[in-house]
DNA sequence: CTTCATGGTTTCCAAAGGGTACCAATAGCA
DNA sequence: TGCTATTGGTACCCTTTGGAAACCATGAAG
């Protein structure tokens, strides 16, 4: 259904546009696309600027639609893990599309936003 | 990048891809996408859900970026014509690795999400 | 029995998103 | 002389989201 495309507000594919085209569902991809599961505060860390309850959100909202794991390890202090789901681990091929157009033409943006002014 | 990447907050690059990530930018660009001009309203009906508000925000963001042209003729009633720039043209290859995805994993998940009820 | 680390939650506030109403300008009509 | 219709927005208001800061439960270690 190339008609409309995206243009429906229920049609499926807007609603999976709506997280994937989330800031820190972008980061939170990137951070864990090497494979590796990363904890709760290395995640917070990594990801520069994100508030802790933003950042339970992203994660939360992601293991939901099936992109990520949360795995809970019943120890104290308590650990937490998460990792990328073979599905969320696909997504790195169109976020490596964005940032890299993004590193492209930054200055051509940068240029025009100056411009503007 | 690679380090960093878009990690930092002043990041050109993250600036660019809070842009790009824009649901209502990825749209603009898909309804242009074919190269011909449109009107505010032929937009803004196309893109079912927009409100002029947000629809002229993401138009002047765009055309403040260097992504497209925003053209007044000085008729009445009045007609504005918008265009992708060269530049806006190229977004397209990103956006489809988006779009894409989200058809092949729709299904995915929604079924993710359907489960996690 | 105090401290520390972890993975959050709660509270509060500001900013953004969104709905509806409205407007300016003029051509065409009566 | 009104009256109407069309277009591309604004203005106003309310709801939702984003973000900063503070707090919390747990239990092991000191």
């Amino acid at each position: 259904m190339k008609h409309g495309d995206a243009f429906d507000p229920n049609c499926p594919t807007r609603l999976v546009l709506d997280r994937i085209g989330d800031k820190w569902t972008v980061l939170v991809v990137l951070t864990l696309s090497d494979g590796n599961p990363r904890r709760f505060t290395e995640l917070r860390k990594m990801i520069n600027g994100v508030t802790p309850k933003v950042l339970t959100q992203t994660l939360r909202a992601m293991a939901r639609d099936g992109l990520l794991t949360r795995q809970v390890f019943a120890e104290v202090p308590p650990r937490v893990e998460y990792r990328l789901t073979p599905l969320g681990l696909t997504l790195q091929t169109p976020i490596k599309a964005i940032t890299d157009w993004a590193e492209a033409n930054v200055d051509e943006v940068m240029a025009a936003r100056a411009a503007a002014l």
